[in-house]
DNA sequence: ATAACTTTGTGAATGTAATCACTACTTAAA
DNA sequence: TTTAAGTAGTGATTACATTCACAAAGTTAT
């Protein structure tokens, strides 16, 4: 069960698989069938278990899935069993937000530490710590074990700040600004671009 | 050329060759071959060749594409030669940074209203504009012309929200709730879910 | 017990997307 | 003018993803 060996489309789902099979739990609900996952999700019953199939069999012929087995099952797969660290590059209006947005905490994502280039915001109080300067990365990343960067600088100097990251072993890259960033294959990248979701939707509004 | 006959991974990508092909103009490059292009986007050059091949022959065989012709056409069959009316629904902290996020504005999507559940919201003011009540939605949306929706609601609410912006017409979503809305064919949603970016990236960490 | 349902897991079949490889053309150099 | 190098556009091919369809197993009703 390598990395390489599950289609990359596959490990784009389990994470909705995991929000669905939580909702049920907190909704009361002890099993579910591929069928019924299908019609929260929108989606066939063959391709959940086809894809649930690539890590194990998790269900019951004639009954389906114990939900809490398979949501614990699912979020060791993907990693979820564990605090993972995280680092905001940039603290400008979108880095407040993303700091004081409350989605990522209770998932087990956690921003430890800020930074930015920019010397007038180095020092300045936010979201409960103390902005540092670029120079300090390497420093803090080893010594906080963060092991996600979370990129919110203006595209200019995006690729640059990627490009220290990974120098300094973060491995994880959750980009922000809009480029399409260049970065070495052990690296994973994902990029999160609003204005790309509406140029690709506006074709379909024509 | 319609809708249904391009891939919807192609449309996806439509957006992408424009941004580089923007950069490009704008580094005063004038002419351009999908060898370039590709490894400025880290994808094969016949890739971009067949993408394009579903909406016209732009490229001259030996010399590659113009920038600015390309560019052009493009922006064209995506519906981005003219100005998209967008409006806000909710106004909560992720709301103030939407609104305030100045790249879409450049790119032609205007946010032109502002709406909220919330009694206590309704009639703040934000980002230039009164917020309004749910109820004015239908009036609103109609009397501006609003075409598509930013839903930055509360996960408990969103689908509630979608559903009233589709009864009214709107049939684009930019949805920032963290949930699977089910939504009608002909309407087009578009998930900004960095939670879930998360969740799949560190199953490659792990 | 038995029969009628239900549901999983999975090879096989189908459908979709990416890449290859070649022709036709363009440009630039010899 | 001729030759060599470069490139688009595109059928053919290969690779990848989804769906089908069915055996095996569990469940419920009688």
């Amino acid at each position: 069960m390598d990395s390489f060996s599950v289609p990359e489309v596959v490990v784009l789902r389990l994470p909705l698989y995991v929000r669905a099979l939580s909702q049920l739990r907190d909704g009361g609900t002890d099993v579910v069938s591929s069928q019924q996952l299908g019609s929260l999700l929108q989606m066939t019953p063959a391709q959940i278990r086809k894809d649930l199939s690539y890590f194990g069999r998790f269900g019951k012929q004639g009954r389906g899935y114990n939900v809490r087995f398979l949501l614990h099952e699912l979020r060791e797969i993907l990693g979820l069993d564990r605090e993972w660290r995280a680092c905001l590059i940039g603290v400008g209006r979108l880095g407040h937000a993303i700091i004081n947005y409350p989605g990522f905490s209770p998932e087990g994502f956690k921003i430890v530490a800020a930074f930015d280039g920019d010397s007038d915001q180095v020092g300045t109080s936010i979201g409960g710590f103390k902005v540092r300067p670029m120079e300090d990365l390497a420093e803090v990343v080893n010594e906080m074990k963060i092991s996600i960067g979370i990129v919110a600088v203006p595209a200019s100097q995006a690729q640059e700040v990627i490009e220290k990251l990974i120098e300094n072993k973060v491995k994880g890259i959750l980009n922000y600004a809009p480029v399409a960033p260049q970065v070495p294959m052990n690296t994973v990248i994902r990029n999160i671009d609003p204005v790309l979701s509406l140029q690709s939707m506006t074709f379909y509004l024509r």
